[in-house]
DNA sequence: GTAAATTTGCAACAATGTTGCAAAATAAAA
DNA sequence: TTTTATTTTGCAACATTGTTGCAAATTTAC
């Protein structure tokens, strides 16, 4: 993954791309994600950054991260909200959200299974699709 | 769908087949899910009803009607839960949710398309699918 | 280094979800 | 049908989560 060194500065990079200022809570949370390797939600940046951020500068934050096409949101059947960095080929006006995700049931945690397409899906007639989202639940790889 | 009548007599079915009190609230709240052909989120109920609901009982009777495999929930990328009906497989040990849901970009309804199966996804090597949930968001045949 | 623009943190608020408990409604028993 | 036991409801109080305005601090551009 390399060094703290070379994080930050690909974290800078990813910031001045989407014309963002280079901000310490901006960089936190991004590193955040990165070593998270799964989907983080709300509550897991004021815990996991062993300091406390603001609520609303995190809430904040990931508002301009979804916008700018940095991060996706990824659909849940409870009322967290989660979220997961988008790969390179999303950006503001374009997303490529064409993964699955999976959510272990032993280890609670969501990843991107970059991998794996979405399928096609037959819809009645009548109806037009632009987005599907697939989520799938049971035991991981680590867990197993 | 049957008189006014006939209706109130199927909902009290239901709800004495899953051992549960026939109460003015949970006919109300079956009546809503069976008229609405959709997808009810929690504030629906306290609207939809003209009479104002008492908010905890309307979250009490929601989780007994999940509980006993009434209704089922549909993963959004909001803070918002919906949730629908189950059709008659569906028990209270035993769901069977193998259909896909579809979300109208246009009117914001959320339906079951109960005659499209969920497809199947070839996952990774290790890891163990139990549940598949699709959520497809498009124009809905009303809104085209 | 200074000025302009952006971002942050606080305070205050709004919305949503939860718990305990007494009163009311429903089901079961007599 | 009336009485008793069980379940459900509604209120109050609280906890959690998300939002907005604005002044202070930080970052960027000059």
């Amino acid at each position: 993954m390399g060094t703290k060194q070379q994080i930050t500065e690909r974290i800078a990079g990813i910031l001045r791309e989407s014309k963002l200022s280079v901000t310490e809570t901006r960089t936190k949370i991004l590193e955040l994600f990165m070593k998270s390797n799964g989907a983080l939600e709300h509550s897991d940046f004021e815990k996991l950054a062993g300091q406390s951020f603001d609520r609303v500068t995190v809430y904040r934050t990931l508002q301009t991260f979804l916008d700018k096409g940095i991060i996706h949101k990824i659909p849940t059947t409870d009322t967290s909200v989660r979220y997961a960095l988008c790969k390179s080929e999303c950006s503001e006006h374009h997303h490529h959200d064409h993964h699955i995700h999976f959510k272990c049931e032993e280890c609670g945690n969501t990843i991107c299974l970059d991998e794996t397409d979405v399928p096609q899906i037959q819809l009645p007639k009548g109806y037009a699709a632009h987005n599907v989202e697939v989520v799938v639940s049971g035991v991981c790889k680590s867990c197993k």
